[in-house]
DNA sequence: AAATACTATTTCGTATAGTATTTTGACGAC
DNA sequence: GTCGTCAAAATACTATACGAAATAGTATTT
């Protein structure tokens, strides 16, 4: 008799050796085991990751495209610095741009599916509300960057939704977040951005805040309030702008 | 006594091979020297080039990034297809998000460089319209990509200006005509599809509206006349949308 | 005709070697 | 001590060859 269906542990590789080292890579910036800025040895990541030159350069190649890692020619490669003041407007105002757009398409185009996967999201951003402090601030953002996707899969627009992720802002986010918090942790804690970022964004209920938001903005999209879903956006990403937008200005001097 | 200038023909390479790859195929791909949803071997490709596998892997892996190739695991490489409707449509929805909002912005911000190259660039248009038919479109393509990224440029938020490259919109409307262009070669002109585009685009005057729409835009930029460069950017790719998308929807079948 | 087996091709990754360029660090002149 | 020069080491870049693994195509069997 004939087996239709490949043994669960034996299926052939969906994906190959150079998107794993690509995913391994970015995991390795996100979290400053690879510093901003500093430079990406490829011999030596080779060496760490236990894969030969070719995978590594692939990644590296891309990663470069996605402005994660920049290149010099004849120098090689290193990691792009953290986001400056201005780069960093410069990216909300740009979610401001389409952002609200997408929510406002997904309020009309919205089904059971989308509302099934809202659902789901909402919850698991609750369920982050339960972990520890260290934890909750990974598990946020992360939440944050589905959220968002999510709404701009949603609106059903190709170049939307590809744009947003390209902006890998949640990455961004994440890095500046770490920077503060390993200033917290290396220097004695006398510089006040640091504390500002600190509380701004970890301790002055910035996760219930988001959740609440977050809240509206599926309630709109859900009932199909398309102008709704596009001013509660609108107001949720003008929000978090003004919560970190000081904190960044001191964070790059 | 030292000598602080390298001669000229001498210096230090300012770009690798894996750079001059990247345009090498990225060119081929425009000029449909590699034909859309083609397959791309590497090592033919190498051979072709005359170069080694190591820079058509970085090559390539930048360009998948780009949305230009797509990689199919174990399966290789191969370029895009051609734009579909849909996408087609996303894509200028995507361009009214973002590009009235640079026009705004670069009316509020421009000054005499910027007006400089306004300048020189509807200089570039005008020297387009005396080449003969055929070079015609493609400078007349090329214009259209160097003004509006010269616009959003200008508008000076760095995450618009980088999603808009990477839309490359007249890379792919480029592709499109060029399809249009081999079916009325190729096959008898007996399909109503390829007389739209070619007619609607090409002889219909196309040229001469594109500079008049972008004369429209350079002047209320340059008299900083924010609403006025808005709207005037959003009429000109709307009117690009009407005038192109019946006839892609028909290419398309 | 459908399923299977076999072969050929291609992709993917490794390893290694050689060249070109940058970086480092020592040395000497001012 | 600072600056510039030069050689040595490290690194980046490219070329090439090889092998394992998967896919694709062909032939054979049922």
């Amino acid at each position: 008799m004939p087996r239709k269906v490949q043994p669960v542990a034996a299926g052939p590789r969906r994906s190959v050796l150079s998107d794993e080292t690509y995913d391994m890579v970015k995991a390795m910036i996100l979290t400053h085991e690879i510093a901003p800025g500093a430079k990406v040895n490829i011999d030596a990541l080779a060496l760490k990751l236990g894969v030969s030159q070719t995978p590594i350069r692939e990644a590296l190649a891309r990663l470069e495209s996605d402005g994660l890692i920049a290149k010099e020619a004849l120098k090689g490669y290193s990691t792009t610095k953290l986001l400056t003041v201005k780069q960093f407007n410069d990216l909300f105002q740009f979610r401001l741009l389409i952002e609200p757009w997408a929510a406002e398409q997904s309020a009309k185009k919205i089904d059971a599916v989308g509302i099934a996967a809202l659902d789901a999201e909402m919850q698991s951003a609750k369920t982050a509300l339960k972990l520890s402090e260290s934890e909750q601030v990974q598990a946020f953002i992360e939440h944050d960057a589905r959220f968002h996707s999510l709404i701009t899969r949603i609106s059903g627009n190709e170049s939307v939704t590809e744009s947003f992720e390209r902006t890998h802002c949640h990455l961004h986010l994440f890095r500046l977040f770490l920077a503060a918090q390993s200033h917290l942790i290396d220097d004695q804690p006398k510089d006040k951005f640091v504390e500002d970022l600190f509380y701004r964004y970890y301790q002055t209920g910035s996760g219930q805040l988001t959740i609440k938001e977050h809240e509206a903005i599926r309630s709109a999209i859900c009932t199909g309030d398309d102008k709704g879903a596009k001013t509660a956006m609108q107001r949720h990403i003008q929000s978090s702008l003004d919560r970190f937008s000081p904190a960044a200005k001191e964070l790059n001097k």
